[in-house]
DNA sequence: AAAAATAATGCAAACGTTTGCATTTCTTTT
DNA sequence: AAAAGAAATGCAAACGTTTGCATTATTTTT
């Protein structure tokens, strides 16, 4: 494989200045630079992006930490769509994806060794992912790094990007009042995701902001049997006319429970859920879902990244991502 | 950052001894090898990989290319649990995992790059990823690399894995007669997709096999209306009690146009699909899937391409990877 | 106790770049 | 035409390892 000694052997002339014409960092006659384009050409060079990271420290590749532990983050089309976004920002810009998964085992050395070992000049965490170990050291080498997902209030950082959960609840809630339903009902599956938590106080801010009153069980945690769920929510609280899932699969049990309820989708009951997972589009009827648009929370996350990697020291700061609607026939009354 | 000079400085050593014990390469007293270990710890040594990879020309990265053209791709679950495997295998080797989508624009540079400028030791290709330049290239400078699925015939090499398709369709076929039906019908999204073709070959095997006699109306490829094609198949055929979907929206669909016609599943209808893709477990009933250890043929892709690494120019051999059946109500006929 | 063999370590080059400084060549100014 | 300035290029060190060879220290053999 052809090295820049071998093009500046070639041409006659010194390996620093086929470096140089390179990496356009200084001035070189036209005549040589013509030259030495040639022959790189013709020798099929590529730069040993080694030697040059050994030179100037850096590795034109970046990190991004997944939570294989983590079921859904693998199942959901969320997470997919973020790396193919990362992957793309990253690649236009020259550099390189590296995925890992946090080690279990080795209580997060893998993320640890990538960043002293050199391989990477940033990193990805999830939310999920993040210790007070680990900040701490990528914080002492001045390390850039972006999270996925809000922090606690524990963090101080304003590196890290979320989907706009809340946002989120009050959307869907918004949502099905335009499309005429007076009085929704959430289903959550457990308030012990945060994510859920934040969806839920979007429901109850919009709700109050159009003065609809929030009784408390207009918000049900799942249990096990949501077909039960359903049927004391029809005979206590007849004036809910829709529902907001917070996840697909709860709404797939809620939809079936109503259809054996023989309650008619969306004339008598409108039906919202979270999360355009393919499932919401098969259903029958289909469902209207709050998407996250989850290309752009990646694309988001890069970017900041490559912002913290080409300035370091810069200001950091976090960003939300909005949600949207993607209307079906679930929430078509009319 | 601590460096192998600093670790020998301390000691008092030379750089090459600290390299050795590191490494193991030769023998270094008790003593010696105790305080450099110590120096290490001290210090918080991590070797630069960059240096290393200079010298002894590998990168203990791996790369994995992925189709993202291929939505389908993604959206499966395939696709996801595969890259897990992979992962977990690199890491437990000791090294890591680059991923990259080779680059539509650039025409596959994307991935030439990564082996000119020595990104990687070796790379995994998904059978839609490769060329006959890129084959070429590999070729020429003995990269390791492995392909995921079954290229067609004119590629002569064995460096490949897949799934065995054609072994998933007799399969299906053969848990529906042991389960009591008698006459499968098979429903096929689009003969144009070479993994469809070969399960619609074991099926046909499998029929035969069985003295089964196969018409050519028991193989449905759907079109735009699957209601009409199950209607018409009840019908012509009344025979037909049991029906193989090779995927899941497919499925999906006769499902419903199944309940349309009042058709009882599983007593009347059997119906077993392919790909155990969430939806599948959730249908009414949920559907007896043909599974595909995709985690498996990530871990054999993995395997056999640090295989590769660790010993070039070995004999290569591909390999499918076995079917099983994920068995739910839609085949408990009894 | 000297010779031979072995174990432990040091020295220096090499991997392929980049880059500060020095030198040469060319162009402009006086 | 000499002096000054700018442009083009060369030299050599540096980045952090590894490794063949050389050297020294230690042990074993005779």
């Amino acid at each position: 494989m052809a090295t820049i000694k071998d093009i500046a052997k070639k041409v006659g002339v010194n390996p620093s200045t086929v470096s140089r014409v390179i990496n356009g960092t200084a001035s070189i006659s036209e005549e040589t630079t013509k030259k030495i384009m040639a022959a790189m050409k013709e020798l099929d060079y590529h730069p040993n992006i080694l030697a040059r990271g050994l030179v100037n420290g850096n590795t034109f590749t970046i990190g991004l930490v997944i939570d294989a532990g983590n079921n859904a983050a693998y199942a959901n089309t969320f997470f997919i769509k973020s790396v193919t976004a990362i992957e793309n920002v990253t690649q236009r810009l020259g550099y390189n994806l590296l995925i890992t998964n946090h080690g279990e085992r080795e209580k997060g050395n893998a993320v640890k060794n990538l960043v002293l070992e050199h391989k990477i000049d940033g990193i990805i965490l999830p939310v999920s992912g993040i210790t007070d170990d680990l900040i701490r050291l990528l914080r002492e080498n001045q390390f850039p790094f972006v999270i996925m997902g809000e922090p606690d209030q524990s963090y101080t950082g304003k590196n890290w990007v979320d989907m706009d959960n809340e946002g989120g609840g009050r959307l869907a809630v918004r949502h099905l009042l335009e499309c005429g339903y007076r009085h929704p009902a959430l289903f959550v599956e457990s308030m012990k995701n945060t994510f859920e938590q934040k969806r839920t106080r979007g429901f109850m801010k919009e709700l109050e902001k159009n003065k609809i009153p929030a009784a408390k069980n207009d918000i049900i945690e799942v249990g096990d049997d949501i077909a039960l769920k359903i049927k004391e929510l029809l005979n206590h609280r007849s004036e809910t006319d829709s529902i907001i899932c917070t996840n697909n699969i709860v709404a797939y049990h809620v939809l079936q429970a109503l259809k054996q309820n023989k309650v008619s989708i969306p004339e008598e009951m409108g039906i919202i859920t979270f999360d355009n997972y393919p499932l919401a589009e098969y259903l029958d009827p289909p469902l209207t879902a709050v998407d996250i648009d989850t290309y752009l929370l990646g694309e988001q996350v890069a970017n900041s990244l490559f912002d913290m990697i080409k300035q370091k020291g810069r200001k950091e700061e976090s960003a939300f991502i909005e949600t949207k609607i993607i209307k079906r026939k679930s929430t078509e009354k009319r």
